[in-house]
RNA sequence: CGGAGCGUAGCGCAGCCUGGUAGCGCGUUUGCUUCGGGAGCAAAAGGCCGAGGGUUCAAAUCCCUCCGCUCCGACCA
C-alpha cells in the first residue's frame, strides 16, 4: 500500500501538497476529502500522541463527543443561524435536524454544565482529537483547508477570569511545546478577539509562503500579530495650508488609480470613502488613497456585529452619489456619521470625491471642510510592509503563515446562553468563565512538510516521520545481505525506533529516489557492494552524501539511534 | 455566487478545430539482459472518451442539458 508517483498531481499547487499525493502519504477522494494513507496515517497518529501527551501533562481531560451534534444545542446559542452555509447539517428519519461538528462548544458546555455545580470542582479543561467538518467554499491546498479534517478541541472552564487566564497560559505554553516536537517553528501571533476584547487571542503561525494568512512581526520587539488585529502608529501629517477647495470634473474615471491617473497624481494624494452599512445604519470610513480598510478594525471601533459595504442604493442615499465620486464634503445625508484613519489627521491639499458622480474635489482639507467627530479618528486600515509598530516604534514587515493552532478566552458567551452554573463559596451562583483551544492536526502533518522538504522530497523531523528509519536492502536475493538487514532491523524494533526495510525487487536507484521522496529521517543501505567495502552505509535525510558514514553491521543500530538523537528536537 | 478552464487506462497527457474501429509516457504483468541515484529490449493486460439527450449512415470529436473537478474573483469608492 506504498505508492509513489513520478509526476505531480495536476491539482496541488504548493509543494507540500504534491509532495503529499506524490510520497503517498495521502490521496484525494474527492473535492476537500483525503484518505490518509498508511504511511499519511502513521504521521498523524504521531502528531496526535505528541498533542495527547501534552494535553495530557497540562492537565487536560481526554473526552469524546459525538460528531452528530443537535440542533437544539446550536439554537440555544445562536449559531445555527450564524454558522450560515458553512455547516454541514442532516436530518435523521424523524426528521430531527444535526449538525456534523465543526467545533464543539455548544455540546461541551452543554456536557459540563451538567456535570459540574460547584467551585470545587473547577477548574477543569477537556480536549478531544476528532473529526470537524466545515463546508468550505473552497476547499485547497490539500489538507490546509479541507471539508473534514481532524482537530484537536480543548476547552477550559474556571470561576473567574483571573483563573481562565491561567488556564490559557497553561494551553499556550503547551502549544509552544507541542509544535516545537513536531519539529516545527511556530509563532504565537496575536488574533482578533472577535466580541471579548482584551488580549486573549492567539494564533500560532508556521511561517510559509504557501500560508494564507498575512502577519505582521516588529523583529524590534517581537510584537507579532495577525494582519486583521496588526496595529500600527501613524503620525499626523500636518501639511501646508491649501486654498479652498474646488471641483473638477474627472469624467469616465471611477476607481482610485483611474482618477489617479486622469489627474496626473498619486494615490496617497486621495482620500478613499467607503460607505458601510453596519447593524442597519451608514457610515462613511475615510482612509488613505493608497490603503485598505481593516473590516475588523472598523468592526470593533464601531461596536457594530454585522458589518458590510452598503449596496448602491444606499451609498447613492448617504452621499448623493454613486461609488467612485463618493467623499467626505457634504454629503447628502447631512447626518451622515463619518469615521477617518488617523493617518489623515491634519491632512489639507487632498482629493476626495465629490458626492456628484463624475466630479471630485481638490484643495480639500479634511478638518476645516468636513464634519468629522473628535473620536472618530482612529487606526483603521491593513498593515503593510513597513509600518510603524504600535510598541516600539520600529518599522515593521509583512510575512505569510499557516495556522496550525488558536487559543482563545472565550469569556462566558456559550456559558451564559447554556446557563452553566457553579455554586460559589458561599452558595451564590455564578457563570463559568469559558476558554476553547484549537490544533489543526491534518493541518500540522502539511505544514511540518512545507516547512521541511526540498527538491527530491519530504524531510520529516524525527518525531512525526512515518517511519524513522528506512533500510534499503539492496540485494535482497543475497541470503548473507537479508540476514543482516533482518537483524539491524530487530534491533533497531528491540530500540523502540520504527523502522522499514525496502526488500522490494528494485534497482537500487529506485529505492533511493522513493526513500528521498518518502523523506525517511535515517536511511540505511545493506548491500553487497557496501558490506563488501566496509559494512552498513546510514545517511540522514537532512544531510548531503558527504555526511554519509560507513559502520559494521553489528554498530550500525547504535550508529542510528545517536544520529536520530542528534536530527531530534 | 460570478468568471475562466478541465473531465479520454491507476497517474500525467495527446486526439476534438476539419466526425470514419482509441493513442503516448509513467505505472502494472511476463520473459531476457542489466544492477549503487527513477535501466534496456520484447510481449501483454487495462477504456460505456464524466452522465443523459440530440444531429448524423457514423460522435471522444458537432449541438443541448446536467454532474464533477481546478484556478481566479467575490469591497476599493
Amino acid at each position: 500500500m506504498i505508492q509513489t508517483l513520478r509526476e505531480n498531481p495536476q491539482d496541488a499547487e504548493i509543494d507540500s501538497h504534491k509532495l503529499l499525493v506524490r510520497a503517498g502519504i495521502v490521496k484525494k477522494l474527492a473535492g476537500g476529502l483525503y484518505t490518509y494513507l498508511p504511511l499519511g496515517t502513521r504521521s498523524l497518529k504521531k502528531v496526535e500522541r505528541i498533542v495527547r501527551e501534552e494535553m495530557d501533562r497540562a492537565g487536560a481531560l481526554e473526552i469524546v463527543m459525538p460528531i452528530l451534534q443537535p440542533a437544539e444545542l446550536w439554537k440555544q446559542s445562536g449559531r445555527w443561524e450564524s454558522m450560515g452555509p458553512g455547516m454541514f447539517r442532516v436530518t435523521d428519519r424523524g426528521e430531527h435536524e444535526y449538525s456534523l461538528a465543526p467545533t464543539a462548544e455548544e455540546t461541551v458546555t452543554e456536557v459540563v454544565r451538567n456535570i459540574v455545580s460547584s467551585y470545587r470542582q473547577l477548574p477543569v479543561t477537556v480536549y478531544q482529537i476528532h473529526w470537524k467538518f466545515r463546508d468550505e467554499i473552497r476547499p485547497r491546498f490539500g489538507l490546509m483547508r479541507s471539508k473534514e479534517f481532524l482537530m484537536k478541541d480543548a476547552y477550559s472552564f474556571d470561576v473567574t477570569m483571573e483563573a481562565a487566564d491561567r488556564s490559557y497560559m497553561a494551553m499556550f505554553e503547551a502549544y509552544k511545546r507541542i509544535f516545537a516536537r513536531c519539529g516545527l517553528k511556530a509563532y504565537p501571533v496575536e488574533a482578533d478577539t472577535g466580541d471579548i476584547g482584551g488580549k486573549f487571542s492567539h494564533e500560532f503561525h508556521v511561517l510559509a509562503e504557501a500560508g494564507e494568512d498575512g502577519i505582521a512581526f516588529c523583529e524590534t520587539c517581537g510584537y507579532a500579530a495577525n494582519l486583521e488585529k496588526a496595529e500600527r502608529k501613524s503620525a499626523n501629517r500636518n501639511d501646508a495650508p491649501c486654498p479652498p477647495y474646488e471641483e473638477i470634473p474627472t469624467p469616465g474615471a471611477r476607481t482610485i488609480s483611474e482618477v489617479a491617473k486622469f489627474m496626473g497624481v498619486d494615490g496617497s494624494a486621495f482620500v478613499k470613502s467607503l460607505v458601510y452599512n453596519a447593524d442597519g445604519t451608514c457610515v462613511m470610513v475615510c482612509v488613505p488613497g493608497d490603503r485598505d480598510v481593516n473590516e475588523v478594525k472598523l468592526k470593533h471601533f464601531l461596536g457594530a456585529k454585522k458589518l458590510e459595504l452598503a449596496d448602491g442604493e444606499s451609498v447613492f442615499k448617504a452621499a448623493g452619489a454613486n461609488a467612485g465620486s463618493v467623499g467626505p464634503v457634504n454629503p447628502a445625508d447631512a447626518s451622515l456619521r463619518i469615521v477617518c484613519d488617523l493617518e489623515l489627521k491634519g491632512a489639507k491639499g487632498c482629493i476626495v470625491g465629490a458626492n456628484k458622480d463624475g466630479y471630485h474635489l481638490k484643495h480639500v482639507d479634511l478638518a476645516r471642510d468636513c464634519r468629522i467627530a473628535e473620536g472618530d479618528w482612529a487606526d483603521l486600515v491593513i498593515v503593510r510592509d513597513g509600518d510603524i509598530c504600535a510598541k516600539c516604534g520600529k518599522p515593521m514587515v509583512i510575512k505569510r503563515g499557516i495556522e496550525v493552532g488558536h487559543v482563545f478566552k472565550l469569556g462566558t458567551k456559550y456559558t451564559d446562553a447554556f446557563k452553566a452554573l457553579y455554586k460559589t463559596s458561599d452558595l451564590k451562583e455564578s457563570t463559568m468563565v469559558m476558554g476553547c483551544y484549537g490544533i489543526g492536526v491534518s493541518r500540522t502533518v502539511q505544514a511540518v512538510v512545507e516547512q521541511s522538504h526540498d527538491k527530491d522530497g519530504i524531510i520529516w523531523p524525527a518525531a512525526v516521520a512515518p517511519y524513522q528509519v528506512c533500510i534499503c536492502l539492496l540485494d535482497p536475493g543475497v541470503t548473507e545481505v537479508a540476514e543482516i538487514a533482518g537483524r539491524l532491523e530487530a534491533e533497531l524494533e528491540a530500540m523502540g525506533i520504527d523502522v522499514i526495510v525496502d526488500d522490494r525487487a528494485e534497482r537500487p536507484g529506485v529505492k533511493f529516489k522513493d526513500a528521498d521522496l518518502i523523506g525517511f529521517p535515517v536511511r540505511a543501505v545493506v548491500g553487497a557492494k557496501g558490506l563488501a567495502n566496509g559494512g552498513v552505509e546510514i545517511k540522514r535525510r537532512d544531510q548531503d552524501k558527504s555526511q554519509m558514514q560507513m559502520c559494521a553491521p553489528s554498530e550500525a543500530a547504535a550508529a542510528i539511534a545517536r544520529m536520530l538523537g542528534e536530527a531530534m528536537p
